[in-house]
DNA sequence: CTGTTAGCGCATTCAA
DNA sequence: TTGAATGCGCTAACAG
């Protein structure tokens, strides 16, 4: 560690520094640095990675990505990153990313359409080699500009490249383990109409439903945004009907964490009064009181797919389908295990 | 939306498609589109814009960013933005940098100082404008390479500047809640030793206990990392002592969940047996059972602050504190209002 | 008020 | 195996 030499530099060694450095031309430089496309004497490359140590260089990947019309970055919009599941996708997509050469540059819509294209537009702008997105909008379609581009849920556009959980699936077999407990009146508490997961869910509740000869009606439906207020608020309104349902099936983890808080709130015993299934099976299940009964999702595997989508060569599939499953815990009635 | 012309524009227009069509330089887009720096007559501005509509023209960010040296964006790097506090600052980051124009960076650095290091590097290649980092070490030095850095941690080296929200006051403040509630064994569920955050709220626990004259000796101390599942196991541990303390003070929110589901499983009652008191005071906090009364810091602030530090032209000061504040909920033993 | 032009740092073709 | 030279799209002198 003799750092004792003055370095009185002001900016960044370029490419041109460590050529000179070298006393080589800047495209040995590049030939060393990419490990190509030119092969490289030994002697003359060990000079040059002297001289890039020496002067501490580091490519510029502004410039790079000019010049190759790709930033190594991709890009991630979701509705709303301080949901759990969101913020778990974020890490998950961060981390992979990273290893694999890529920066990530995040755009949190905030909900809201309007922002979601604005940041779509705003990530482009940046050069990102694909952009995946958790659209708030099924119908979207133009706001890909020859940017490789992979939804997280449903479109209705099959043109578009999806990787999705299997949403109907999914929640079937969540109402279904209700069912199977004997639960009569399953309500759903839903995300808002026209959110392609949202709706997806609803319709597996509703099969389900339909398949065991229960009711599934407007009455046993509410709604609310993806985070714990809603799924709060919604829950109340749900419980305060005149005749409350015996389980809900809630569409995601934070609704499910407003709704165990509305039924303490209102006296229901959960799941004794009121079983509980719920969606995406983050750690927001596991460590809630009780603990959540959840249809789960891969995670890592979708994350891992929707970059595969945009990163590889080859052309994978242009629609993907992951499968949840499952947890058995303690909302629903089970007895959990230990 | 009459979209039938032919388009078969194979890639995006440049600024000099778009002078072609105005039939003006590419200077004069360039002042249309950065409003300046020279003025443009109106006339000619209008051709501008529309020539600009007509080819869907969006200003490539990177052949700017590599102009200017800067990329109207900024990076964020935290050790995990699963946790639901980095989830809401990275939301609240997202949102008013985008407002203001930028784009956001996400690295995670998963609780790795070496990859945290990597991160750094890898956002700074992509010439950002500047960090915001909540670094998983006191000490670091030399990694900002000319970009202007906001630390949102004590650190050791007082060049570098920091916006920090007051731990050890706010630690302050949740322990000597605790001892007015007559509790008398107060431990620490603190982050793991080394974390800049994690040690002052260290700091202020002990220095509330000692000021009440309380123990506040190594048989009080656990310590896990932020996440729910340290929290529990540190929890369980701390719980199976012989001698049980009677209250808890738990440097975040996210290990509050984990010793709360431990509290459960081992039979030991909140608040009644063990009063606990958290810091963050995020979502997590008020929808958990029982809700957390938690030390809550401003996040919005803490966003609004670092990025003013980082893009503001007036140089603000060095190092800016804001204040956490006690929100008086259930897990320490009030009664909740209402 | 508008046009010409020189780079920003890098990858790569073409010539040596 | 290496070097010289071009241009990615944009900004901002500088010159009209």
């Amino acid at each position: 560690m003799s750092d004792d030499s003055p370095q009185p530099r002001t900016r960044p060694a370029t490419r041109s520094d460590v050529a000179r450095a070298a006393g080589v031309s800047t495209a040995v430089v590049s030939y060393v640095v990419n490990n190509g496309p030119r092969p490289v004497a030994e002697a003359t490359r060990a000079r040059v990675l002297d001289a890039m140590k020496e002067l501490e260089y580091t490519p510029n990947a502004v410039a790079r990505a000019l010049r190759l019309r790709r930033a190594q970055a991709v890009g991630l919009v979701v509705p709303d990153v301080s949901n759990t599941y969101f913020g778990a996708l974020a890490r998950e997509l961060s981390n992979r990313a990273f290893e694999a050469g890529f920066a990530l540059l995040l755009g949190d819509s905030d909900n809201d359409i309007e922002r979601e294209r604005a940041q779509v537009d705003s990530l482009i702008s940046h050069q990102i080699d694909g952009l995946i997105i958790v659209s708030l909008d099924a119908g979207s379609d133009g706001e890909v500009g020859g940017t490789p581009t992979v939804y997280l849920d449903q479109r209705d556009q099959p043109s578009q490249r999806t990787v999705v959980v299997d949403n109907l699936r999914g929640a079937r077999i969540g109402v279904e383990h209700l069912v199977g407990h004997g639960r009569r009146r399953i309500a759903l508490l839903g995300g808002m109409e026209g959110s392609p997961g949202a709706d997806a869910r609803f319709r597996g509740w509703q099969a389900a439903l339909e398949d065991a000869g229960l009711p599934h009606g407007d009455g046993l439906v509410c709604r609310s945004e993806f985070n714990r207020h809603g799924g709060y608020e919604a829950a109340v309104a749900l419980l305060s009907r005149s005749e409350r349902p015996d389980a809900v099936f809630v569409s995601s983890d934070v609704q499910a964490l407003g709704l165990l808080a509305a039924a303490r709130r209102l006296g229901v015993s959960v799941p004794d009064e009121l079983a509980v299934v719920s969606f995406d099976g983050t750690d927001d299940a596991r460590y809630s009181d009780p603990p959540l009964t959840a249809v789960e999702q891969p995670i890592a595997e979708i994350a891992a797919t929707a970059l595969r989508a945009i990163l590889a060569p080859a052309e994978p599939p242009l629609h993907e389908t992951v499968q949840a499953r499952l947890v058995v815990r303690r909302s629903c009635g089970c007895v959990e295990p230990a």
